[in-house]
DNA sequence: ACCATATTTTCACACTTATCGAAATATGGA
DNA sequence: TCCATATTTCGATAAGTGTGAAAATATGGT
């Protein structure tokens, strides 16, 4: 779980992220994400290489090019281990509510 | 939002803060987290400090305890921000669903 | 087979972070 | 006021992280 975090926890990262998520399932090639956000392509490697790590995104080879794509099982998981037991099960004291898409 | 990612991205803060989610409102005293967790004063109150400053945490002094608390709003807040425009807003492809407490 | 393009790996460097011991700063009670 | 307890700050150290340049590794087209 600190894995998970710990990937989206860095500004390159979260903004491959963000990206990923907007494109939905199909997601974007490498190099189309490297070219939106303006990062050199080493870069670019090594982060996808930690947000798959983390599970946060999948990757699938089509020709010549990888297309990356956000994981929503992860991130709902994560944001369930955040708000767990929350308040000791007290449903009415609760402030959390977080939105469906 | 990097910030307060960050703080969350660490073992001991994250057993913190899911302490004070399900401690509640009223929270927990500094101390009482400490002895819970078995992490020295000092590395304790630096890390209140960085939950703190990234407003996952709010603290009040009361005698002589502080005590601390999960801000559920911040919380709510970044998930939001995980998610936002997910799919290009297409919400038949959408598989985000976060439950409610 | 060769070339052009897409992506990943390696390497080196600068920067940030987690931890603890010891000292300092509240706060309340006798 | 003086003491005990709660918490924070300071200082030092060890470990981890983000970055780009250059080289290496696919993959597809000619």
């Amino acid at each position: 779980m600190v894995e998970t975090l710990s990937a989206l926890a860095q500004p390159t990262r979260l903004a491959i992220y963000r990206a990923l998520v907007a494109s939905g399932p199909e997601g974007m090639a490498a190099g189309e994400v490297a070219i939106k956000l303006k990062v050199s392509p080493a870069t670019m490697s090594f982060h996808f290489k930690t947000l798959s790590h983390a599970g946060l995104i999948e990757s699938r080879q089509e020709g010549r090019f990888v297309y990356y794509s956000a994981n929503f099982a992860v991130m709902n998981g994560m944001v369930e281990y955040l708000t767990e037991n929350c308040c000791g099960g007290d449903q009415a004291a609760c402030k959390v509510s977080v939105k469906k898409c």
